[in-house]
This record gives structure tokens, C-alpha cells and sequence, in this order.
RNA sequence: UCCUGGGUAGCUCAAUGGGCAGAGCGGGUGGCUGUUAACCACCAGGUUGCAGGUUCGAGUCCUGCCCCAGGAGCCA
């Protein structure tokens, strides 16, 4: 009888007394007199396969190179566990070595180590439980965010990495060139002459999809991207990176309203998605990383998240009885202690804040009546602060025009968005998924560097 | 980028007022045991982040630099 080849987590589903065949690596080995366990690992869930070695099925010198990282097949009979820790092992019969990892050099022990040092060994940190339950949920959080959108008849839209547009002269933008940097061509008044780089004019890697899904919404209806998108600041802080992922849903018709709506039926709809898909890993979290994950996940998918506007809030600050470090004024953006007051403290759930002042809100945000604020909306949530930023778009063209000017853009930059508004404008909104910072949220890691395989931060790009 | 705290064995950390650099874990060897963060004994393991300075003597004090973390700013 040939021994069929299975998952781990398919092995544990299958009848007693199959024959199986598993690939995996070690995370440990137990000698006793007679009999030898390997817990074997292949990612595919949190829990590991006993392999039960009797004494003469292998020789010595084979077992003693499986050691912890070790890379092995193993062909054995499924028996029920007389153990109480797993309810079945594999019986082994047969064992292949793939590679040895020696255990004088392995980096990866059996006890656990600081996040900080895991991140020096990121290509071998993921065979760890921590690193295997975040890119389990990482994958089930992707997959359930194109589940919202497929079902909603979103079309997923790809928009370029390469960019001319500075999109809204927000975020540090990498350079892309292939101009040589030792001797670059220089105009005649001596500036670099970027119309002899590549593209002819100089570009950038994306710091948004934004401008762009904007245009496909305006044939599609609904639209989302969902990719990588740039920013080449120089933060320091455990939710940055300088590369890092993005959905950015965009609506044709929808206003704020519509906007908000949206935004927090799709939390809930990936929360409600990752918790039951994702049992045994936020299992996992909940014990060892952050012991309120599973109640805030619960909590968040059932609750009605706070709505209230800008104005209101700086009201709710100024009467808090409590001192700030930067007293709330309006006209000035929420400080992070001022975002997890709210959401943390007096709402204790996500908080929809909108209607910012312009001044401190980006030029394509449609300007209310009040000539003060812009229909902007931001989703503040406990324990990561801003997870969602979006806003209805200024769909008026004279409107978006002086909104340019007065904030000193170069309009000729824009002239394809404008080209939006002036031909079949339409009301339209969208916003953005920090998709890294979702996962914090979900998982309870503290680090942002922590829920993406290979970070890019300032100084970092090893691997 | 600013502020604060760090950098000592493979990892996590100790080391009085400047006076012989240590422990736990991990690793090796041996023993014991259907084990499961296994247990017991022994052994190996160090350019104290880098460069300079003060001193009879520096892990410890001084100067400069590098790196890491947390907080802030920017933001998602």
C-alpha cells in the first residue's frame, strides 16, 4: 500500500490506521529508552505531529542528525495517542533526511526568544508558533478582504507601484531612476535632466493607489486595489514601515455616509472572517501575546461603532478631566493620545471621527458648506489608533481647482484628475486599509515589524 | 528627525564606591524516563557594540561614532 502524502493538518483528519507520508521540519526531538518523539512542523497549522521513533525502526546515526530544524519525510501509521497531549501520532516506519540543521549554529531554539533577535533571522523566524500563527492570519485577513469586496461586485483593480504624481505631496517618496547617480545628465542650467531618465520625467514609487482607483471608479462603480504601497519618511515607531500594504476601496455615488458604512461592515466582516477561520492561532495570541485580543475581536464585530464629528470631539477632549500633553484646540489634528482617549477610554470601541478642518486634511476631500471642514472620516480603534483614513472626494471642478491653487500644487500635475471632474463628474468616496496595521489589531503584536515576513524600516532591508 | 533607556557567552540577563567577567536557557558528553518548555550530572563557550581618552588598574568614568528598543512627530 502506497502511503498517501498529507499536510499536518491533514493528518490529523485522517481514519486511524491510514498509512501516511508528512514533510516537515523538526522543532524537537525526545529520547527515552526505546522510543524517540519528533514533533514535526509544516506550517500548515499551530500544532505539530508527534512522530513516534521505536527503537530499531531507524538507525542511530540517522536519528541523531534529526535535530530541531531539521528538514525530514516521515512514513508511519496513524495510531490514537496513549498520551493525553495530541490525540493521535504517527507510528513511524520509514524515515528520509532532507537537510540537517546543526544544532551548534541553528539560530532557532526550542525556548522562546525576544522579537527583536527573531527579526535578525526573519528567513528562519517564520518556522517559529509565533511567526507561523501571524502569516496564517495574515493569509486569512487577505483572503477575507477580496471575499468582501468579490461578493459586493468590487472590482479588484491594479494600480501602477510606479508613479508621476506625488499623489498629494504627503509622504516621502522613493526615487526611481536609472540615471547613473556617480555622473547624472544636467540641463544646461545645471539640475539633473530627468527627461533623459527611463520614463523622461522623474518617478517614484507609489505612496497611494488613490488618484488612480478614483479614475477606475469612474467607469466601474466600485473598485478596491490592494497592494504595496511606499513612503520613504524616516519613522521610527512600532506602526510604520517603509513598505508596506494597502486596500484602498473606491466608491462612485457613495457619500460619507455611505463611505462609513462601509468601512466598519468591512471590519467586522474581516474580524467575524479571521475568528472563525483562524481558531487555534488567535488561540495562540490570545494566551501568549495579549490576553484581550479574543474580547476586542468578539466585541468589535458585534457592537455599533461611535460616530461623531471632528467638532464633537475636540468638545469631548476639552472637557475630559484629565491633563494632555498637547491640549486639544480646534484647527489641530488629533494627537495620539487624544485618538486612544476616545476610542480607549471614553467610547472603549472603534470611533468614527469626521468632518475635519481643510487645513489639516488633504486637497482632494470635498469641502462641506461650512467653507471649514471637508468630508473626511477617519477609524480610530483601541490599542492601534488610526486603522482607516478615507474621505468623500471633492467631485466639483472648480471647487477641486481652487482647492489646488490655494494649497500651492502645481495644477498641471493634476490634469487627468481634473480631466475626472470635468467630464461625467460623479459623487464618489473611498478610503484606505492599513493592512499591517489591521493585523496588529487582530493578532494583538505590538510590533509592526512583527506581522510582515521581511520589514523595510530605515537602515533595514536585509533580506 | 527629537527625547528616553539599552548594547556583557549562541539566546535572556547579572556583575558594590573603578579591583580575578557570572547565572539561567541553548549546545556537547554520560545517565534516567511513553516523552511533550522533559529530568539529573559533568564539560565547552567571552576582543564586555566600535574608536579614542583618564587611571597602577575600566564591563563600570570621559569624548565621538554605530546599532537596537520605547515614546513623540509624520502617517496607514
Amino acid at each position: 500500500m502506497e502511503a498517501k502524502w498529507v499536510s499536518v493538518k491533514q493528518a490529523y483528519e485522517q481514519p486511524i490506521g491510514s498509512l501516511l507520508k508528512v514533510r516537515g521540519w523538526v522543532r524537537s526531538r525526545r529520547d527515552s529508552k526505546g522510543v524517540s518523539f519528533i514533533e514535526l512542523n509544516d506550517g500548515s497549522r499551530f500544532k505539530s505531529l508527534q512522530i513516534v521513533v521505536e527503537a530499531g525502526v531507524v538507525p542511530e546515526e540517522l536519528l541523531r542528525q534529526v535535530t530541531t530544524g531539521a528538514c525530514i519525510e516521515a512514513i508511519g501509521t496513524l495510531v490514537e495517542s496513549p498520551a493525553p497531549k495530541q490525540p493521535v501520532e504517527l507510528k513511524l516506519h520509514q524515515l528520509h533526511l532532507y537537510g540537517t540543521a546543526d544544532p551548534e549554529t541553528y539560530p532557532m531554539q526550542k525556548k522562546g526568544h525576544s522579537f527583536e533577535y527573531l527579526r535578525e533571522i526573519a528567513h528562519l523566524r517564520v518556522r517559529g508558533n509565533t511567526f507561523g500563527a501571524v502569516f496564517r492570519v495574515r493569509n486569512a485577513l487577505a483572503y477575507a478582504i477580496h471575499q468582501f469586496f468579490q461578493e459586493r461586485d468590487f472590482l479588484y483593480v491594479h494600480t501602477p507601484i510606479i508613479t508621476g504624481s506625488d499623489c498629494e505631496g504627503a509622504g516621502a517618496m522613493f526615487r526611481v531612476t536609472t540615471l547613473d547617480l556617480e555622473n547624472p545628465p544636467r540641463t544646461p542650467d545645471g539640475r539633473i535632466d530627468f527627461s533623459q531618465d527611463f520614463f523622461s520625467r522623474p518617478t517614484y514609487l507609489t505612496v497611494s493607489g488613490q488618484l488612480e482607483a478614483e479614475a477606475l471608479a469612474l467607469a466601474f462603480g466600485k473598485v478596491y486595489t490592494f497592494g504595496p504601497t511606499f513612503r520613504a519618511e524616516n519613522s521610527n515607531t512600532p506602526r510604520h514601515l517603509a513598505e508596506f500594504w494597502m486596500v484602498e476601496p473606491e466608491m462612485a455615488f457613495y457619500e460619507l455616509e455611505d463611505n462609513a458604512n462601509l468601512a466598519e461592515e468591512f471590519l467586522k466582516y474581516i474580524i467575524g472572517y479571521v475568528l472563525n477561520h483562524c481558531e487555534e492561532d488567535l488561540e495562540f495570541f490570545h494566551q501568549r501575546i495579549d490576553n484581550t485580543v479574543l474580547e476586542t475581536l468578539q466585541h468589535v464585530a458585534e457592537s455599533p461603532f461611535e460616530r461623531i464629528t471632528y467638532t464633537d470631539a475636540i468638545r469631548i477632549l476639552q472637557a475630559a478631566s484629565r491633563s494632555w500633553e498637547f491640549p486639544p484646540v480646534w484647527g489641530n489634528d488629533l494627537q495620539t493620545e487624544h485618538e486612544r482617549y476616545l476610542t480607549e477610554e471614553y467610547f472603549k470601541k472603534p470611533v468614527i471621527v469626521t468632518d475635519y478642518p481643510k487645513e489639516i486634511k488633504a486637497f482632494y476631500m470635498r469641502l462641506n458648506d461650512d467653507g471649514r471642514t471637508v468630508r473626511a472620516m477617519d477609524v480610530l480603534v483601541p490599542r492601534v489608533g488610526e486603522i482607516i483614513g478615507g474621505s468623500q472626494r471633492e467631485e466639483r471642478y472648480e471647487v477641486l481647482l481652487q482647492r489646488i491653487r490655494e494649497l500651492g500644487l502645481n495644477e498641471h500635475d493634476y490634469w487627468w484628475y481634473l480631466d475626472l471632474r470635468k467630464y461625467g463628474t460623479a459623487p464618489h468616496s473611498g478610503f484606505g486599509l492599513g493592512f499591517e496595521r489591521m493585523l496588529m489589531y487582530v493578532t494583538g503584536m505590538k510590533n509592526i515589524r512583527d506581522v510582515i515576513p521581511f520589514p523595510r524600516t530605515p537602515g533595514n532591508a536585509e533580506f
